[in-house]
DNA sequence: CAGCATGACTGAAGCGCTTCAGTCATGCCA
DNA sequence: TGGCATGACTGAAGCGCTTCAGTCATGCTG
């Protein structure tokens, strides 16, 4: 404990090195940051000093403080990692979004969220970033008042519209319609719907009528609603479809919400889930009471991760391009932080892709 | 773009509001960090004030260079977030981590890596971080050096003990050892070992016995010295067992390798995995192949991730405590910081779990 | 050779906060 | 009433760096 102290106390700084080089601070401070502001031998000479010295340069918080600029974007996430990374639709989004930033020397603060469905406003006050990327957080999280406090510039992805802030999403209702189109034409009536949170109060269950309405999640709202409104649409009415709100997005709750929703009376012949690991558990589930997919029932996700080709049987998914979601989210970051004023919303587009976990009815 | 400089060169700071209020900036500063200093009544004007000057609290960055400590602390990663992510097991072990990191109000900072192996020294050099937590890096990566060169405070996880670093690990050679054994005792004898990167330089195939030699990361290592040694001290050559190497760790790679490997003549009747993923990636390639597991061949994986239960069939696996890995990384990470010394390297149980892609050979 | 552009380096003013040694009433005890 | 502990608040010294307006040789132009 005290040799630590005393590593820290007796770290060199710019002074150090430029009282013993016997250069102005300022000369050390360009050796590092401006090359071309000094003779190349001088420069070389600082170096080797420095690195004599132990100095591994400039001390990054107090370039912050005096640039201004912490060179970090701040990720807020609607849960803690755990949930978070179970999650690969997520783990995708994430990795374009660090690819684009990393590459522009930024690195990537996380913010985990907790049980009001985001991170604490105290994390978002002391995060050192200097623009804010939201994912999936509910409408009107806290965090947001949080992030206008500081005046942070704000990125957010799959969520409504706030005043100063840029944009990407996906069209999940379109997405959502198009997977129930589809079921429709294949002869289906009869319908179960497996949605992950509408609240970020971590409950699981069949979800009452009361529970659907002023839903915070925007994707959870507009995938069901999807889902809802175009079987209604088709005479399929919302009151005869079981719908199963899991408080997460893994293959373990979907197995469960599945259980029970083919457990129904009369059976659905179709289940439409909001994303691919609660189809995944939607897929064991079947298995597990000894049904067939597609035959006995057929099974729609939403995502197209990866693994959503390899799953026993491929599943039918409504594709979104998650990798250039973050991409383009970490390309909006970038953006605000140069100054740019918030472009209008990135729209992303979403399509069905066909594979085995459906058929018509028989 | 005016208007945001505008926004940023007029933000109100502790002085504004001592101003205000008409007291000190210490005083305010207090009433922040330390409100047994003040009388309440003061403190609730200085904060009513604050709110109504749109001051959202004490500048993170400012505070961390007055503090001397960011309440961060860094993950250094071997590869882009990419790979990162699509690795169940990293995913849990960095959950583990950041839910204790952040119930002590300390942020996590990402810090991916590149072809090296790990972040670039001057991702690190920069990083705002006061202790950095390295996640199986290659030895000897620049990355250390650059932590050094700090003075930073370092935890490693699966990483071969560096001076005055903390360590958690697990162990990996028993792990791999446990697997071989059981295959041995269930009478297999011709095998084949998916291993994923043996060296940073992201290149797959066959493995020569040279590539085989002084392998960087130590889970490599270990896990494929634990079945190679393994299978010699039964009489297994090493030159009989075709080894694959897979640059990531991921479900596509394996698939990539175990079709290589099944494809060996004699076809191996067992597969030793390095990760679970990559088992995955086998029992596909079974399945392309026309193979059934575990008849026609048994496969094995190492980590025991959730998803190890669920996949088509069970996974027989070696389990590693992901989670607890995570979490004390972070409590050690935090004793660091705390000024504490380096405990004793940390080593975590294996066991081996028994499911259905493994049968004696038949 | 005067005049001037250029390159190389410096001084000092911040950046926004924490902290510690004080200062100054106040109230209490003997 | 003097002495002193206590609570409330302040002044000023940093924390380690960037940056900008200079200063000062130096060499080039006409």
């Amino acid at each position: 404990m005290l040799s630590v102290d005393a590593d820290r106390r007796r770290r060199p700084t710019l002074d150090t090195v430029a009282a013993a080089v016997g250069v102005s601070r300022a000369t050390v401070s360009n050796a590092y940051n401006r090359p071309d502001q000094l003779s190349s031998s001088l420069r070389e000479r600082i170096l080797e000093t420095a690195r004599s010295l132990g100095y591994a340069g400039p001390d990054p918080v107090a370039r912050s403080l005096a640039t201004r600029s912490s060179a970090a974007v701040g990720f807020m996430l609607p849960q803690g990692l755990s949930g978070a990374f179970s999650d690969p639709a997520l783990s995708i989004v994430l990795d374009g979004l660090a690819s684009t930033v990393d590459g522009h020397d930024h690195s990537l603060v996380l913010m985990p969220g907790d049980s009001t469905g985001g991170p604490r406003p105290s994390i978002v006050a002391r995060a050192q970033a200097d623009v804010m990327v939201a994912y999936s957080l509910p409408d009107s999280a806290p965090a947001f008042d949080a992030v206008a406090a500081r005046g942070l510039p704000l990125v957010v992805i799959d969520q409504p519209v706030l005043p100063g802030s840029a944009r990407v999403e996906v069209q999940d209702f379109l997405g959502a319609s198009l997977a129930a189109s589809f079921l429709l034409d294949q002869g289906h009536s009869r319908f179960g719907v497996l949605t992950f949170a509408l609240h970020p109060d971590g409950v699981s269950g069949p979800v009452s009528a009361d529970r659907r309405s002023a839903v915070p999640f925007r994707v959870s709202r507009d995938r069901l609603g999807g889902y809802l409104d175009t079987l209604a649409k088709a005479g399929v009415k919302p009151d005869n479809v079981p719908v199963w709100e899991a408080r997460g997005s893994d293959r373990e709750l979907g197995r469960l919400g599945a259980r029970w929703l083919l457990t129904r009376t009369p059976r659905p012949s179709a289940l439409l889930c909001a994303s691919d690991q609660l189809a995944f558990g939607c897929l064991q589930a079947a298995r597990d009471l000894g049904l067939t997919v597609p035959s006995d029932v057929s099974v729609v996700g939403f995502d197209d991760v990866p693994e959503a080709a390899y799953s026993d049987p491929p599943l039918t998914t409504v594709r979104q391009p998650l990798a250039d979601k973050g991409r383009r989210a970490g390309e909006l970051a970038l953006k605000l932080l140069a100054g740019g004023r918030p472009p209008r919303p990135t729209r992303l587009d979403v399509s069905l892709v066909q594979r085995a976990s459906t058929a018509p009815r028989t």
